[in-house]
DNA sequence: AACCGTCTTGGTCGTTTGACCAACTAGCAG
DNA sequence: CTGCTAGTTGGTCAAACGACCAAGACGGTT
């Protein structure tokens, strides 16, 4: 038997419980299926959290952490604010797509905060990381801007957030990859368009604007 | 005691089940709770239904079928492609902000869907309702266009489902009406910008194109 | 009036859940 | 070696759940 501390129990917890939330879904994460899945005794949950809530609160903020990193990572602000529009929100998807059980998971953590007496602030706290985050990142893109943009930078970063969040839950609802990438080429375009910049780099088949494209 | 058809024993749970769930969420919506509210013994419910199953899946129907009449109502196709995008959203905004718990019990059923093994057609069935019912409305508004669009049709709809799927999230989330109303309007901008057409309407501060503002 | 299918009702079953606890043990400090 | 703290363990509890059922009541038909 090795002897665990009781900071890394919970850690080892909090990842055991992101897998199996994000692979059964959080109606059926019982407390036993989560200490199951890191490979320790039922009690020993109960040790390292008081509650089952305290756990969630955990995991939410891991997952918070996560998706934050992953914008940054994406994006290099030097490029300009549409190629960081771009790359942002392209990066975000294909992190989305990698792992959509997680992705899943996450509005159903949001919607228990909503549901849950006491945890409406973490839902807030939620996206007001990803807002600062965005807004940060694409922020600093801004600065290497010389043109004066149509939309501010906080509204600018409320619709892209807006906007990946209904993608990606289309994506989980109709599983078509190929259609959702077109529509998230069109919530790029349509960012862009909001900010009254050129599109960062020619798309294959010539300029965006201003062509007829049939159904 | 009153004699109740079998059907509409049925309605009348429906009726209760969108009222509790709307209210309290899906999660804490038991069989007992649903009789309750509609006033009915606990052995009606599986009287009148088969499974728990069932009833959520003719619930999705009922919220399914309000949500297309939504739109229905607040567009005319009449006046053209760009102002039915303003009145669509518009209403549909109107509607969602009207009743929260209701839009928030949407998801609630759509990721319970989603999760649920044998139900994964539901949540199908439901977003393709709503597409279906989008490029009806939207497709009649863009024949009074002579204009040729920059965006096709089915395109356009998914991005306008897609951006109000993320908006209502957002109000959900941070219960900013205010700042919700902003974000709508750059949403029907950037839908009306997709299209290539001029804006439906005078914006109160003039041309919503080409002006810088600043944070 | 007698009948019978539709609907109603309250109770009960087995299961699962989050929480809790008392007993136990490893390993460090003195 | 002794004592103490931090960590471990399996069992147990009350509550709540979905499902089910047997027995009864209603009301239209004959």
């Amino acid at each position: 038997m090795v002897r665990i501390s009781a900071v890394d129990r919970r850690d080892q917890l909090v990842e055991a419980a992101i897998r199996v939330m994000s692979r059964e879904g959080l109606e059926r994460t019982t407390t036993r299926r989560i200490a199951d899945e890191a490979g320790a005794p039922q009690g020993a949950f109960h040790y390292a959290f008081r509650d089952k809530n305290e756990l969630l609160t955990a995991v939410v903020g891991a997952v918070t952490l996560e998706v934050e990193k992953v914008l940054r990572d994406a994006v290099d602000p030097a490029l300009g604010l549409a190629a960081a529009i771009e790359d942002g929100l392209r990066g975000y998807w294909a992190h989305a797509v990698a792992d959509d059980g997680l992705r899943l998971m996450q509005y159903e953590l949001t919607i228990f905060c909503r549901r849950t007496e006491g945890f409406e602030w973490l839902a807030e706290w939620q996206y007001a990381r990803y807002a600062s985050a965005a807004l940060e990142v694409f922020d600093a893109a801004a600065t290497f801007e010389t043109r004066a943009l149509d939309i501010s930078m906080t509204d600018l970063t409320n619709f892209l957030v807006a906007a990946m969040d209904g993608l990606v839950i289309q994506y989980e609802v109709t599983r078509d990859a190929e259609r959702c990438e077109r529509d998230l080429a069109h919530v790029i375009r349509a960012a862009t368009l909001l900010t009254g910049l050129e599109p960062s780099r020619a798309p294959g088949r010539g300029p965006l604007v201003g062509r007829p494209n049939p159904d």
